[in-house]
RNA sequence: GGGCCUGUAGCUCAGGUGGCUAGAGCGCGCCCCUGAUAAGGGCGAGGUCGACUGUUCAAGUCAGUCCAGGCCCA
């Protein structure tokens, strides 16, 4: 924001009457060429006591007494602004009569409502002056001085000028009222300073030549968005865009290939001609424009139609949104083009994804991509911009640096990134969390893995345990989502459902629960083959899923993992798991049995923390629960009664009938009632389970009975040939 | 000012066609374990679903207005 002169001037009519027109910018006044009215607003005829009369907006007439000296005593009725088209203004000093126009743009929040156009200093006034047929008059050299007019203002540069023409419309009785006004003037983006607008002549390209618009906006509908609202985007900016101004007033850059005739002043249409800077492009690439004269760059005897020899150089360079534009060209050779997807930020639907649709458009007829992926924007804890100049970005070099390339990767990943994406450091480290929590529970599956031989030592699908077979088909369940979600680039959702599975549904339920299979049972005891198998099998299925994500911990995990043969060297050559990898036999209701039973253990682990809480046990081991249930609850626990123990990691479970009483809940699976007693014996050394067989066996009288069982069978093993781990 | 987009617990996300006391993970609090240990397990407390107004028997979910924020224009 910024002071600037608030000018109310008057213009005579044809007539006793003046228009009163409001300025910030004094110098664009030598070349106001016409008075822009609103079509549809009243305006009315002011008369102050000397007997002038001001047209002005209704609305502002009020606002108009306020701001200036002007006191207005009487008022005609109002007539709305379309009258004025055509009505003639005298200028208020140079002798040039303006005539009225009509412009929508033309509002009631501030002036007069008649505004000074001056098509030679503004787009909007520009277009104006083109449907009226105006002249573009903007008597300015290159440095901002005017080239013709008053004494007072001529060879001074436009803000030199201000006060000189402010000066001027006093002298000549045409100021009615000067005040200050704050506003946003436009700046240079790079050194600040305030720009001026001046009409000058560019090279465009048409939009309607050869349809261009058109054949753009049926290529739009071809393309695949993500998200969605990207096509309506692209086709209502390109539907509306002006056409391509092309040229660029800078030193250097990419050359506009044109050429003007020394005598005549024509373009060189010669394409022939023109073809031969190609050949110097090739040899000494773009600069060659620059460092050669076109005497030199065209081929010798080119003339111009009217007979001349002698051409000079376009000094104007290419805008570099048509380099940028042409780059899939230069990239994509041969049947690599289309690009299967350009991904980039939102700001590039007017910039690179436009530039290199039109582009394409012009060169091949097509568009150069398949589909378009747009991400948000990059914002800072407070939601704000990551701006170099204000000092809230973040380089990734610096993240990678301090946090490794997979919490970057990470951070990326866990969010949404077709909306704004916010990074702060608070974030990373819950997310640095969620990594470690990930890598080691892949940690704790390749320890429990070391030595097993898929080839030797993996189980057949028959012989897998019922829970292992179910957590595999929970497996190809989560590897069919995760390769949808891949599909529609939804990477958030996959790190997600991941993450999830295992943080739940492996590290704090099923790799707990096979802690006892793993660790007491003998190594080559088909239970405990069974569960490795499954680790195995899922571990090499997760690990691939993530690759994408953890490039360098799934890679780590990959080397590691043991391998079936002809699997891939590296996880990032290895194709994602398909379901049908994970499914082993299991009944539907055997499945729907499994869920039950995780709807039972999470009452079972309420009640045990409640027993925790009032000192009854410690660890989990320590308790027997009494389960009563009722209906198909009882049927269930009753026929899983031998798998309840591990799966509630408890020592003893014992199921009876609920006996009609009244139930606990209502809830589907609900188990009337859940008590929990200390469990009875002794602690086994070996397995910490509680035990009224400890003791028993001579052999080992400080295990209990399964453990003196797999203690039986490891040394029957060892007495064989040795199997492995 | 215009076009497009976003707004659910402290954080990151789920919540087709409107329907039980809005879910998850992390973080946080408390507890347990010590054979994943610079680990592991459990329980718990956290949300007027940006605001308001409508449509409906019923709205996080539909419509409108507004607020906050983002990109691009003016």
């Amino acid at each position: 924001m910024e002071e600037a002169p608030n000018l109310k001037v008057k213009r005579p009519g044809g007539g006793e009457f003046y228009a009163l027109v409001w300025t910030t910018t004094p110098w664009t006044l030598p070349a106001s060429m016409a008075l822009a009215f609103h079509p549809d607003l009243e305006y009315v005829l002011a008369e102050v006591e000397d007997g002038d009369v001001y047209i002005v907006a209704k609305g502002r007439a009020n606002a108009v007494q306020e701001e200036t000296s002007l006191r207005f005593v009487k008022f005609s009725e109002p007539v709305l602004g379309k009258v004025f088209e055509g009505a003639k203004f005298k200028h208020p000093f140079l002798d040039r009569i303006e005539p009225g126009v009509l412009a929508e743009y033309v509002t009631l929040e501030q002036g007069t409502g008649i505004v000074h156009t001056a098509p030679g200093h503004g787009a909007e006034d520009f277009y104006t002056g083109q449907r009226y047929g105006i002249d573009i008059y903007a008597p300015l050299d290159d440095e901002g001085r005017f080239t013709e007019g008053l004494p007072e203002y001529k060879g001074k540069t436009v803000f030199e000028a201000n006060p000189f023409i402010v000066k001027l419309l006093q002298e000549r009785g045409a100021l009615v009222g000067e005040g200050k006004l704050s506003h946003s003037y436009p700046h240079c983006w790079r050194c600040h300073n305030p720009v001026i607008f001046r009409a000058t002549e560019q090279w465009f390209i048409d939009l309607e030549h050869d349809k261009l618009r058109e054949r753009a906006l049926d290529e739009i509908a071809k393309v695949k968005w993500f998200p969605a609202w990207g096509e309506e985007r692209m086709r209502k900016m390109v539907a509306e865009r002006p056409d391509w101004c092309i040229s660029r007033q800078r030193f250097w850059g990419v050359p506009l290939v044109v050429f003007y005739c020394e005598k005549c002043g024509e373009l060189l249409k010669d394409f022939h001609a023109l073809r031969n800077v190609v050949k110097w492009f090739e040899k000494e690439g773009a600069d060659a424009w620059f460092t050669h004269s076109a005497a030199e760059l065209l081929p010798p005897g080119t003339k111009c139609k009217c007979g001349a020899t002698a051409f000079r150089k376009e000094k104007d360079i290419l805008d570099v949104w048509f380099e940028s534009g042409s780059t899939n060209l230069a990239v994509l050779k041969g049947n690599l083009w289309p690009a299967d997807a350009y991904l980039e930020g939102p700001d590039q639907y007017r910039g690179w994804f436009q530039s290199s649709l039109l582009v394409a458009m012009g060169v091949r007829g097509h568009a150069p991509f398949r589909q378009i992926i747009t991400h948000g924007w990059t914002l800072d804890a407070d939601g704000r911009p990551m701006s170099k100049s204000k000092g809230t970005g973040e380089l990734p070099a610096e993240i990678v640096e301090k946090w490794g390339a997979d919490l970057l990767r990470l951070w990326v990943t866990s969010q949404d990134y077709q909306t704004d994406m916010r990074f702060s450091e608070p974030m990373v480290a819950q997310l640095a969390e969620s990594y470690r929590k990930i890598r080691n529970t892949f940690r704790f599956a390749l320890g429990n893995l070391d030595g097993f031989d898929p080839a030797r030592d993996a189980v057949q699908d028959s012989q897998l345990q019922e829970m292992d077979a179910w957590m595999l088909y929970r497996t190809g369940e989560l590897v069919e989502k995760c390769r949808a979600w891949y599909d529609e680039y939804a990477f958030h959702r996959v790190f997600h459902a991941l993450h999830d599975f295992l943080v739940v549904d492996l590290s704090a339920f099923y790799f707990d629960v096979l802690k006892d299979r793993l660790y007491t049972f003998a190594r080559r005891n088909t239970a405990r083959r069974s569960a490795q198998t499954t680790m195995w099998r899922i571990t090499s299925a997760l690990v691939r899923l993530i690759a994408p994500i953890l490039v360098f911990t799934a890679e780590e995990v990959w080397k590691l993992l043991p391998r079936a043969a002809g699997d891939a060297p590296s996880v990032h050559m290895a194709l994602f798991p398909k379901r049908e990898e994970l499914v082993a036999n299991v009944a539907p209701d055997k499945k729907r049995n499994w869920e039950s039973l995780l709807d039972v253990r999470e009452q079972a682990l309420k009640k045990l923390e409640e027993a925790r809480n009032s000192k009854l046990i410690n660890s989990a081991l320590e308790a027997r629960l009494e389960m009563r249930a009722s209906g198909k609850t009882l049927d269930l626990l009753r026929s899983y009664a031998s798998w309840l123990p591990q799966l509630l990691i408890v020592s003893q479970v014992s199921v009876a009938s609920a006996n009609g009483k009244s139930p606990a809940s209502s809830a589907a699976n609900a188990v009337d009632e859940i008590e929990v007693r200390h469990a009875d014996g002794k602690k086994c050394e070996r397995c910490w389970n509680y035990s009224t067989h400890v003791g028993e066996n001579q052999t080992y009288p400080t295990v209990c009975e399964r453990c003196t069982a797999a203690l039986a069978e490891i040394e029957r093993s060892g007495n064989a040939k040795s199997g492995g781990a």
